[in-house]
DNA sequence: GCTCGATTGTATGACGTCGTACAGTATGTG
DNA sequence: CACATACTGTACGACGTCATACAATCGAGC
């Protein structure tokens, strides 16, 4: 934990604002992680159980797209969150490839829960954090990937 | 990718700073392994290299630490550039448990190439971001560290 | 109507990381 | 010296993600 917080003092020349950056997202998952696991999910089965309550049915396709991660990967979570009975899968009436996902009730419900959490959890992280702050995270954040698909695409 | 770019516009309303923090970081680690291809180094190993390069002889322990990861997988990661030949494992005189890990002659020559791709990458990845915007960047990092930190702790 | 390329979801194997448990070793206490 | 506790590195199984390959299906062009 102190190697955490003080790394910005002892941090090595290379990788310096870019493994803070990568410290902070593997906390985040951690913190959310650990406020989800009453709930008996992880972060991922978390966020695609609220946006498909939010958006209604969607292609697994579109939902991989949406959340960063590739079609086989969301095939195993709709999966798992179908199992369970929180999620359905739907035959598309004009597409005989794809699935509807849909939520079913109980997916609903959990959904609020899911929501209440992430509500509670955001309001703690923005402790001493300032909107204006706030803001222009999110605006070198997205500087940042522009830079970063540029760099990936040679 | 546009969807990455433009994910402030229509991002659902949870995870909205967030999941752009951990989108950013993906993109790193992708941008990263991208550019360490050539050197046949994923970030984890050429990290390790790197640091152990410049600080010298290292408990296992203590590279976990420093680089945010379990001792077991740093204990494989440690195995494979072993038996590549850039680092090796030497006992400690005082402490029969540990291994010091030291780099070798290629391990040293590899690690100044890591050192090179890593500037020029942080080189293109600072366009059009100020240093006090980089300094901003590090300071609400630092801060959402800490509040992460206390909320894993309940 | 038929064919060809593109797209969707799935199966499979690989990889990296994690958590737990364990043996060997060190350190402190009586 | 004996003992308990803490620590290091490793083995093992589990999990999540990825890349690839594949069958089924769609849409466009002839």
């Amino acid at each position: 934990m102190s190697s955490l917080t003080n790394n910005e003092l002892d941090a090595p020349p290379w990788l310096r604002v870019e493994s803070t950056l990568m410290a902070t997202a593997r906390l985040i998952r951690e913190a959310f992680d650990a406020r989800l696991k009453p709930l008996d999910l992880n972060l991922t089965q978390a966020s695609l159980l609220a946006y498909v309550a939010e958006f209604g049915a969607t292609t697994q396709t579109g939902l991989a797209e949406k959340m960063g991660t590739g079609r086989a990967a969301m095939g195993t979570v709709v999966d798992g969150l179908e199992k369970r009975g929180f999620i359905a899968r739907h035959p598309d009436p004009d597409d005989r490839r794809v699935w509807r996902i849909d939520i079913t009730d109980d997916g609903r419900e959990l959904a609020a829960r899911v929501v209440g959490v992430d509500e509670v959890l955001r309001g703690e992280l923005r402790h001493g954090i300032g909107r204006e702050e706030r803001q222009a995270l999110s605006w070198v954040l997205t500087r940042l990937q522009v830079n970063l698909q540029s760099a990936i695409n040679q």
